[in-house]
RNA sequence: GUCCCGUUCGUCUAGCCAGGCCUAGGACACCGGGUUUUCAUCCCGGCGACAGGGGUUCAAAUCCCCUACGGGAUGCCA
């Protein structure tokens, strides 16, 4: 274990932003990278807000992503409370310190902390009114990212307000202090109020940690202007776990929003993320949100499953749509995943994709339909086709078998190739005319099934 | 307004720190073609960027300056 020790310290709002679930995974790979500490601490202090359904939001997101900490709730550790609502007692004590070296002092019943350097007042254009400033010395930021950042306060600032309550900028540093957090990898929103954050650390006596302020991810242009929001499409994690996307794929994703490991490796396994993670690789521009790259590396994840492993993450997605009992055949859906597993980019799909397989009730491609009843005479090619596949029993009904039948009938009509009845059968057992290979598809399907299926056509369609 | 950060194909990015190997590479998307019974797969091809201007240099996407644009901060929100 190195002596690296990391944080994410989120807000539960009920919302577990595309963001923030970066930031988190951010600090988590680099505290995997360094055999370090990864610290979660939950900056509850806004009682309104917080409530026990958000903070299960946030840490069931955690864990759907596969990232797990070291110290926080729930699994305490050495440096708690991990709840900043449980941690009054500590920042009273904190502000004590402050007290004790003249670096606080109340206005209107809140404590403001107190920059050191020459006082004067000036009109402040975006205040709008006159207002106290200091001069106060620049501070330099370390940023592992940006390089070198300075940058001065001059308005001294609130750390506890009139109610009694100690503000962010204040417990954030005091926690990050108490838990020896030794990087503060965070989105760059922050940046600016870095400075504040550096003079206290100064006024506690204490040397600032190296910071790395992550780029932000922006909205679509096409959505509006500034950084992402909860309301964006997209922007939340829940909706990925709710479409059934793989959270590995939504991992790599997010890792890879923001840096790479250089060349062109993209899909790569959590492992090879971890080892290759380095904050000096991470991008100094934002970033825009694509959601389909994410659908590409979710495709990739998805057909790179073993069929078993595929199945069972299909079960749950098609039980949730009635389309299989919990009891379903295993092997029977396995038959059918295996001819899906390619042909779709996201389990979200697959309910549409393959309910014929399962159900006589599904519903008919009104296109695939319209061009395909306008020539021939369809009820009856059907017809062939089922007199043609009668003849081969339930047992050898295969591949093979399907084949033969079908040249069979092609050259009882004199032709060479059976491909005239293909795509009227397809429509016939299966309402669409695009899906899995034809004939393993007629296999899975099954004798009974296509037989059935073939004479509801001819009733149906015979005028 | 002020301060801070940023800017390579439509998007994510490689290259920049250590200037020449860059007629700028990859991926996604898009377009075209091929394979195919169908297809959302697969294969091949195409489109497509160093924000602009100055400088330094034999040589700049890479270093410096300015401008423009984008973002953030400027809260008794976090």
């Amino acid at each position: 274990m190195s002596e690296v020790r990391v944080r994410f310290a989120p807000s539960p709002t009920g919302f577990f932003h595309i963001g923030s679930a970066r930031t988190a995974l951010f600090n988590w790979l680099y505290a995997r990278h360094m055999d370090g500490t990864f610290v979660l601490r939950v900056e509850d202090t806004d009682a309104a807000r917080n409530t026990a359904e958000a903070l299960d939001v946030l840490l069931k997101g955690m864990r759907w992503l596969g990232i797990d900490w070291d110290e926080g709730p729930e699994i305490g550790g050495d440096y708690g409370p991990y709840f900043q609502s449980q941690r009054g007692d500590i920042y009273r004590e904190y502000l004590a310190r402050l007290e004790t070296v003249g670096r606080t002092y109340e206005q209107e019943g809140a404590v403001y902390f107190r920059l050191e350097g020459e006082r004067y007042t000036e009109f402040d254009t975006y205040h709008d009114k006159e207002v106290e400033k200091v001069r106060a010395e620049p501070v330099e930021i370390e940023d592992a990212i940006r390089g070198k950042v300075v940058r001065a306060e001059s308005r001294d600032f609130v750390i506890f307000r009139s109610d009694g309550s100690p503000t962010f900028h204040f417990v954030n540093v005091v926690d990050d202090i108490c838990m020896k957090i030794t990087h503060v990898i965070r989105g760059e929103d922050h940046l600016s109020n870095t400075s504040k954050h550096v003079e206290l650390f100064h006024a506690f006596g204490v040397e600032a940690p190296v910071f790395a302020h992550l780029p932000l991810i922006l909205k679509d242009p096409k959505t509006g202007k500034g950084k992402m929001s909860k309301r964006d499409r997209g922007s939340l994690i829940e909706e990925y776990q709710e479409r059934h996307f793989l959270s590995g794929a939504v991992r790599n994703a997010l890792a890879l929003l923001g840096w790479n490991p250089g060349g062109d490796r993209e899909i790569m396994d959590i492992g090879d993320i971890i080892e290759a993670f380095d904050i000096r690789d991470i991008q100094k521009g934002a970033a825009r949100f694509d959601e389909a790259k994410m659908s590409h590396i979710n495709f990739q994840y998805l057909k790179a499953l073993p069929v078993e492993t595929y199945s069972w993450f299909a079960r749950p997605v098609l039980t949730g749509e009635g389309l299989i009992g919990e009891d379903h055949d295993e092997d029977h859906l396995q038959r059918v995943l295996a001819l899906c597993q390619d042909k779709i980019t996201s389990l979200e799909e697959l309910p549409a994709f393959c309910a014929y397989f399962f159900t006589d009730d599904y519903e008919e491609n009104e296109k695939a339909a319209k061009k395909l009843l306008k020539k021939g005479n369809p009820p009856e090619l059907a017809a062939q086709v089922r007199v043609a596949l009668a003849d081969t029993p339930e047992a050898s009904w295969d591949v093979a078998s399907l084949e033969e039948a079908f040249g069979a009938l092609a050259r009882q009509h004199g032709e060479e190739k059976p491909f005239r009845w293909w795509p009227l059968t397809r429509f016939a057992v299966s309402g669409t005319s695009s899906g899995p290979d034809f004939l393993p598809m007629l296999e899975a399907l099954g004798r009974d099934t296509v037989l059935r299926r073939l004479q509801r056509f001819e009733v149906a369609h015979s005028a």
